[in-house]
DNA sequence: GTGAAAGCGCTAACAA
DNA sequence: TTGTTAGCGCTTTCAC
């Protein structure tokens, strides 16, 4: 850095730091000598800028290792060039998955990936009715399994932060759903196929789960889906059979514990994830009984442990989700107009060794 | 909005967008009736403001629903607020639970989160060779099991990037390490205290991959760990016991077809992951071999999944390795000096049923 | 204790 | 095709 001409009025000292050896828009304009503006036109390869001014300027740039500055660039464009994904829990493996597909995708865009977790109702209130936050951030969001509010949606679309969600339609806004009452009908009808009568169901939606708005929907669909399968075969519904759950496996072995000890128990067990499904399966060895012999047990996902664990469930492609999330975004932030564009996810069912037909 | 009196020079029309009814420093200013200077102090809490005036302005601020530009902030003092990860993959199980602890405090402590992941040898050459791309946008990052190379600690260093390291020292920077050799050690100590002098290894490091500066070392750490107890013991190291494998529960069900097809098999296996470890246990069940009896099976980690399918394992508190470096990290921010921090992970020997006294 | 004003680095009119 | 310049919204001297 030699000393600058400067003939304009005093400078005060810059008030703080931009970090050391950062060279600006003015260090590459003074290289190539040309003005600031002929360098950011030339650099972000917009038209009216001559062949060979543009190669002098990027030589000049790269000489320079010059970066553009995100903040700087945000400021006066009032975009960002980030995203962000918002999800309940990111350790949990559906959760990773969309997450890792998003980032894929997102990178070779050449977005910045913020990640926001809301946790505890509290967070996911706070997150989802105040737009404001997240505004001048990010340019969209991808919401996972999160549902905006009908009352703030009008924030958000005011907001000028443009918004996909996964897992739960949230009109006018594109999402990228599954059916999950037919996934679910798909699993049970698996298990009916196989001469099941008796299937307990882990992971049925919340009794009190419907006073709130910003609940977990995936539940009750597939509870509707499993419900939907028994009726169709003449089969009565035991709510006895039917366990709410969180989606942890801890969870799916007592709910399985629970309905195995009972004194008529199911032979066949639907849980609606595949973790919680591992956990009926640990449940069931410790009790003593087979699978799939004395039970059967179908999960949901797809875990990546479920073919090690040979464990029958319905796929979904967890990853490829998060990549249709993010094509959705940026379409929209592409053409700037939201519409209710709109992903139905595929589903498979996979039938492994963790389902056998009844034998007793 | 009503019309603002506006008695200065000419404005030329914003140059695009500022989100619609984003209120801004200069829109408090007005309704507190002081000026955005008092307003900037006012709401950061920075003394000499007078108790009446900050509140006078935090309602104002309330009032409008205000909320800090970040990118102005940042141009204007230099710091970002938002710190980045890095990490080779975010759908693995030990990343996205490092992921979640990373997360979980950066929130709590109100800075942003931006997820890198870099999955190719070249995206981690790219990331960690160039400091430049994120200077700017994070004031530090969190490398989770990635090398800066020994000649471009420089650039990170004077970029002004704050740099914390898990999984592998990086000097001069902050680090979050384990002792894998010795948990290596206790894990395959296990196995021979129950009487096993044939055991395998499933996750040994590549063969070429000490050229590579950028690769992976916990592979090494660990196969050195189980070489150490072995020679220990007195036991002679076969070379055709050890494979490498990536960290993949597939792998991991290869390898141990290959090393439980041999003419001399090992009676017991270490696996350097748990979900190699289950991969190991559906290759034993396929082959007809019973865990523990005919086969006892040690992972790493303690995977979420490791209690339900009855894995003995080293137990690594991943979740909390990453609040810790985030901890580092954070320290480093507020002390503004960089002093080769360091915590050692614990890590224990949990004993379940995949592993018992040799049989044969 | 408070205000005026100079930037931070970039983009986008507008003029040339 | 290129340059000049007025901001974007915030922080921070410096003067009052």
């Amino acid at each position: 850095m030699s000393e600058t001409p400067d003939p304009g009025p005093v400078r005060t000292p810059r008030p703080s730091g931009r970090p050391p050896g950062a060279s600006t828009l003015e260090d590459v304009a003074r290289v190539a000598g040309v003005s600031v503006a002929t360098v950011s036109r030339a650099l972000r390869n917009l038209p009216n800028v001559a062949v060979e001014t543009r190669t002098k300027v990027k030589a000049a740039a790269a000489d320079l290792n010059y970066r553009a500055d995100p903040s700087a660039a945000r400021l006066a464009t009032g975009r960002s060039n980030a995203i962000g994904i918002a999800m309940p829990f990111v350790g949990q493996w559906y959760f990773a998955q969309v997450l890792a597909g998003v980032e894929a995708v997102l990178a070779s865009a050449g977005y910045d990936l913020l990640l926001y977790s809301a946790a505890t109702p509290e967070d996911r209130r706070r997150f989802l009715t105040d737009a404001l936050p997240v505004r001048q951030r990010v340019d969209g969001v991808v919401l996972i399994d999160l549902i905006v509010p009908p009352e703030e949606i009008g924030a958000w679309s005011a907001s000028g932060v443009r918004l996909v969600s996964v897992g739960q339609r949230v009109d006018p806004f594109p999402s990228v759903t599954l059916d999950n009452e037919a996934a679910a009908r798909l699993a049970v009808e698996h298990l009916i196929g196989l001469g099941h009568r008796r299937i307990g169901l882990i992971g049925a939606s919340e009794p009190d789960s419907d006073d709130d708005p910003f609940h977990f929907k995936v539940p009750g669909a597939r509870q509707q889906g499993y419900r939907d399968a028994l009726t169709a075969a003449g089969i009565r519904i035991d709510p006895a059979l039917e366990l709410p759950a969180p989606f942890e496996w801890e969870a799916g072995q007592r709910a399985a514990e629970q309905l195995l000890g009972l004194d008529d128990p199911p032979t066949a067990l639907f849980a609606t994830s595949d973790e919680m499904a591992i956990g009926a399966m640990a449940a069931a060895r410790s009790l003593g009984l087979a699978v799939p012999h004395d039970v059967s047990i179908i999960g949901f996902d797809d875990h990546d442990l479920a073919r090690a664990t040979d464990l029958t469930t319905i796929r979904q492609p967890a990853v490829e989700i998060g990549g249709w999330a993010v094509n959705l975004l940026l379409k929209e932030l592409a053409t700037d107009v939201v519409e209710p564009d709109h992903v139905d996810v595929p589903f498979e069912l996979l039938v492994r060794g963790s389902t056998t037909a009844r034998s007793r």
